[in-house]
DNA sequence: GTCTATAGACCGATAGAC
DNA sequence: GTCTATCGGTCTATAGAC
């Protein structure tokens, strides 16, 4: 017995190669268009809009507006492990570290389109039957996961005090770089609020040894 | 030369006395709804239909769906200073202090409908042309001076260190509890995750001197 | 396999009868 | 002050053209 495939349009067009290739096209169309532009919840049909095509040529390949901006998280979240100026550590198998973590935050500063997209799909997210909550539960838990790992590795190295629970600690670092980055959106230029420096701030103190 | 006042329906209806009476009503009646079904991003006709009414007739008490957020929003923070074993320093008039924000964000994780509502309209109004993106800077803009007075008076009673900025300090306490209320309404059950416990320990390592 | 055109259900908001 | 009708907008789904 073979359990067949959803077979709906999207799922067809990611098979053949040609279509992944039209599909990562959508993508980064729209990474360059929230680059230029920010994000501003626009529709489905403004994004198309600014692709030169039509919307329902974009529900061709994804299934719906969030599965887009899912889609285009997705592929943000791996261009940025990805990139060797940000993250060589990475590239190298050395695993997750606190100084990376800083420079995913000052990253996602520079492209606070992006962040804006993370946030408020984040936000809606919350609701149980959003398409994409369990997708956005993942990846927080996953960058708590990696956070504790790195304090771990500290703490192993003597840089960071024994006594600190890794998982509060992490818990505490990622919900300290949300809600700064939520506060440099809402300022009008972010002009004295560098999320990345606050994190940074957060790491050193930890080091220091304060609990 | 007098200026007129704008004259909308709702404008016209908050004026009578009557008018009044009724729109608070609504909005008990929405803190109501939220806090039994929690938010879960309802239409207008969704809240109108549980407030046994006509959508319609909501639109003549406030301007738009988000007047009427808006609106839930200030009350919700106008009942939250005035209940008196939340606050009492603030019904005595002794002004903002640490562990009262604890307490805020303990009441306010007691009613994560309600902190929902705060953190998904916060979301929508990172765009500067939302209708609510004055109200919510404002908002933001006020716990943070609220707390940096608070840390302020803690140092001239000598119980947190004088070399530490104040207001930088308050930024980072009001994005902790911002992220962390994030976290507890996508963890499952908010089981190993408690806001206020986490807030007060930041605050307890604010009082043990780190920088 | 790729793309387009159309139709349906829902949304917020408005206009006007009563 | 309260209703009904309706507008233009959104996303989604489907049928069919190329």
């Amino acid at each position: 017995m073979t359990t067949t495939s959803p077979d709906t349009a999207p799922a067809r067009a990611a098979a053949s190669a040609k279509g992944a290739a039209r599909r990562e096209k959508i993508l980064r169309g729209v990474i360059a268009i929230i680059g230029r532009d920010g994000y501003r919840q626009q529709s489905l049909r403004e994004l198309a809009k600014a692709l030169e095509m039509e919307a329902q040529h974009v529900l061709y390949y994804f299934a719906s507006r969030e599965d887009l901006l899912r889609s285009v998280i997705e592929l943000w979240d791996k261009d940025s492990l990805a990139t060797p100026d940000f993250a060589p550590e990475f590239a190298q198998g050395t695993g997750p570290s606190l100084d990376l973590y800083v420079a995913a935050v000052r990253r996602s500063s520079a492209a606070p389109g992006m962040s804006y997209l993370y946030l408020s799909f984040a936000a809606d997210a919350v609701v149980p039957t959003h398409p994409g909550h369990d997708f956005i539960r993942a990846r927080q838990a996953r960058v708590r996961r990696d956070l504790a790992e790195a304090i771990r590795a500290e703490q192993a190295a003597g840089m960071i005090a024994p006594n600190i629970d890794p998982l509060r600690a992490a818990r505490q670092l990622s919900a300290l770089s949300n809600g700064l980055q939520l506060q440099a959106l809402l300022d009008p230029d972010g002009a004295d609020c560098d999320p990345a420096a606050e994190v940074a701030a957060a790491v050193a103190r930890l080091r220091g040894g304060a609990q």
